[in-house]
DNA sequence: CTCAGTGCAAACGATTTGCAGGGCC
DNA sequence: GGCCCTGCAAATCGTTTGCACTGAG
């Protein structure tokens, strides 16, 4: 899974599942999009859709997010934002307050690395458990 | 294991677990903690490092991190602070920068939740890595 | 026709769980 | 003596891998 070259092939399971993720605005998990793109393509294998997902992360296209929790999620919104995370349901939701990348100059000279990211996870409850909180 | 109520025994092995863990400044996986505290107790269990890691979280002692990640990783420091990973040997260290709760004062304005914390986490190549990059 | 990509099943690795025995309170 | 905690092993769950077949180019 190391060469994204020029004989790839763009095949209809790689253009369903770009599709699909586009089409949510939610953060779906990899079983989560395995069942969207089964409504399409019944017979794809979820090993397809492991793979599949990370050849479009590496392209560029979708972005596999870097919060915890057990397993990972993926956004099909390539504008730069934050994230929060609801400690009840675990579901994922996007922040858009500007990038700051003056926390990345700050961090650069503190340590001896060459920073090349930065992401902002937040956690708190959402409005929709809230109420049983 | 929700009950973290008075007839909480502080057993030699969450004595030791805490201990050790706190007298390194890394921050090791739950592997890495189950070998450094076998040294002392060679009988102990990998499921009782495991329970024990999350009940010294639990209880405010040590700090399980929200960076992702293959394994979760544990830092026995508790003083507020963000941390960097490299993203070629997977290290992570410490990021002492002020912890910015304005962050969480924009989040909070532009979505439904209860904002409870957050987290930054960097990623770059640590000073090791970068000769070989 | 070729070879990257697929589907399927088995393998894997981190973590969790079930349970009988052990030892603090 | 009760029961929390331990050690051990089996179970679970997300993810990866191996492989023969398929279909895009």
């Amino acid at each position: 899974m190391d060469k994204l070259d020029s004989n790839m092939r763009w095949t209809s399971q790689r253009q369903v599942i770009s599709e699909e993720l586009k089409k949510v605005k939610s953060h779906p998990t990899v079983n989560e999009i395995y069942e969207m793109v089964r409504k399409k393509l019944p017979r794809i294998g979820l090993g397809t859709v492991y793979q599949n997902l990370d050849i479009l992360a590496k392209l560029g296209i979708i972005s596999k997010l870097e919060v915890d929790g057990e397993q990972k999620r993926f956004d099909g919104d390539m504008t730069p934002h934050y994230h929060i995370r609801c400690i009840k349901c675990k579901r994922v939701d996007d922040i858009f307050i500007k990038m700051d990348r003056e926390l990345e100059k700050s961090a650069a000279s503190c340590c001896d690395y060459k920073i090349l990211d930065h992401h902002v996870q937040f956690s708190g409850i959402c409005n929709k458990c809230l109420p049983k909180a």
